[in-house]
DNA sequence: ATATGAATATGATCATGATCATATAAGTGT
DNA sequence: ACACTTATATGATCATGATCATATTCATAT
């Protein structure tokens, strides 16, 4: 079970240094509740009706969900941000979130969530992260869709580091798992890339070649 | 360049039966406009400025997108609906849309758009929509990043099939596609799941085995 | 300083699916 | 009724990456 928590963080210097929390309206900012987890602990689990929106500030949690055949995987793997704000209207969560080390989350009302979107400006920022977020995972599709590992490194190359700029990953494990491949793949593919000069490496910085 | 017209569709009559239009308020209804494509036609094309929401009546349109070494792919493949719904606040589009073959849609001006999010209700069917592509997209994602083809099809049995009832498909070719496989691979690997128990075919209606 | 674990990296083997070929059934247009 | 196309289906071969093993570097804790 997440402990509330009062007074750990200054919430209003927090809110108004980040870049999505600034959108958010004051009637909002003053019902915030903070929330601390323990590595391995729940935040939440499926089928649980959703009470309130939360905010990842600093750990790390997963959304996991469970097939029949019992295997787990793992749909998102957040560090910073809203977690599950695609649950603000369902009726239940449709997946697991778990605390992977400590964890320090803020949580807002769902109710005054909804209420909060008669301000045009957050409505309509909200609008747009989804938005957003339904072309990133479009691309994230399309990438999953080819066939080999190289082309899958290209295109994420090619897709997000703007204008062939240099694309910096946590790690290359994470990098790997997002990109579909196992991390001794990545490896191998990226060096033969830099054999080949298609791609230059900077210690954990990653470009396309000028060509 | 799109055809705009009139009077081709009784509109009124179309908008309530459909279940998405039908929560459009009736300002947005009166500005709507008629569009045509004949088979490869573009809608829009990348880096154009969005100016119309488009929703597809009838007929196909594709979403793609050109890498930078040039291979196109499939963003999207439309036969109903919202049409990149997720460029409402982009300042250009970010990929192409062509019709595959003659296809019949609707347009609203983006503008009329933004203020009718002043509605509640229909603001928050909007904000649910996109919630749902999100939950759906992750679905997919998660589907691809499982290795593979038989996990896959069971992953997607399990998800898209409401408490293991049957799933039907276009067609086996298109849901190879979706499944990020050959079609081939589907074939044999359906084969065999059927040979194993654990999954019923029965003409295009696939679905779990009771177990 | 040393132990521990994780990330990085490369080698060897093997399973899977991509590809190409071919055949039949089904659907479409004339 | 016919040609023509597409979907369905299966076989054979081959490339790719998964898996397992192993080694090194790096960070962290004690």
């Amino acid at each position: 079970m997440p402990i509330f928590q009062k007074d750990l963080l200054n919430i209003a210097y927090l809110v108004k240094q980040d870049k999505q929390l600034s959108h958010l309206p004051d009637a909002i900012i003053n019902q915030v509740k903070q929330v601390s987890l323990k590595g391995q602990q729940n935040l939440f689990t499926k089928g649980a009706p959703p009470e309130f929106l939360f905010y990842l500030i600093s750990g790390c949690i997963n959304l996991t969900r469970c097939s029949e055949s019992g295997i787990s995987c793992t749909l998102q793997h957040v560090q910073r941000g809203f977690i599950s704000e695609a649950s603000l209207f369902a009726s239940v969560y449709h997946c697991n979130a778990t605390a992977q080390i400590d964890s320090l989350l803020l949580a807002f009302p769902i109710n005054s969530m909804l209420t909060a979107f008669d301000d045009a400006v957050f409505r309509n920022f909200w609008i747009q992260s989804l938005s957003h977020e339904v072309r990133r995972l479009r691309t994230q599709v399309e990438r999953l869709s080819l066939k080999t590992a190289t082309e899958r490194i290209l295109h994420y190359l090619e897709s997000e580091g703007e204008y062939n700029r240099a694309v910096s990953h946590k790690s290359k494990k994470d990098w790997a798992s997002e990109l579909g491949i196992t991390h001794e793949a990545l490896y191998r593919s990226l060096s033969e890339l830099v054999q080949s000069g298609s791609i230059v490496c900077m210690r954990d910085l990653v470009r396309l070649s000028e060509s």
